[in-house]
DNA sequence: TCTTTGTATAGAAATATATAGATATAAAGA
DNA sequence: TCTTTATATCTATATATTTCTATACAAAGA
């Protein structure tokens, strides 16, 4: 990387968004450019629908996550497909 | 990823060591099995020293990074070298 | 318009993290 | 042992994040 001070707080932001148990799990069930939507999601990973909310909007102004509406529901998927390799990279580092 | 609690709460300690400025300026410094004493690194980034023992610290805590003692220098290096694709492809989503 | 379903946000309390300055420890050489 | 160099830790304060509960908003159908 070629580091400079506005790149390494971007870059930052958006790692930050994704450390997070539940905001790992999130990035972990749309990997493959799946959409879901939000009611899809907090069920799928059994938490509260505006705690689940909460973390999809974290993850969408932080660059990782954007969403399509259709009609009442909205469909979020990850912004750069690739982010996904993030997640399993972390997960072969676990010893 | 095979989701269980404990996994994704180790992986996104691990995750939230890195997401930091100057933890990812670390880690990229880092790369292609770098090893550096803690000097090399605060004068690298122009910091000070109790600012990056303390950040390397951190980074050994959460199993990013291990180091050697050859006399007064500890010299630090990646503990899983393929963590150095999450920085770059962290900086390949940054649009 | 009223109701239902899906989603987002606000406010408060608890917890975690960051930063800065001062100080401590550890190893090596005089 | 005293000094120097390299590194680590402590304390205090500031700031940010997480979680919960309640409530608000948006779209669709009766």
């Amino acid at each position: 990387m070629n580091v400079n001070f506005d790149k390494l707080e971007s870059a930052s932001e958006m790692l930050k968004a994704i450390a997070h148990p539940i905001r790992i799990a999130i990035v972990d069930l749309l990997e493959g450019e799946k959409k879901l939507s939000v009611t899809e999601i907090y069920e799928a990973l059994k938490i509260e629908q505006a705690i689940a909310s909460h973390h999809l909007s974290i993850l969408k102004n932080k660059g990782v996550l954007s969403y399509d509406r259709s009609g009442k529901n909205c469909y979020y998927y990850l912004k750069h497909p690739r982010l996904s390799q993030i997640i399993s990279c972390i997960d072969k580092c676990q010893e």
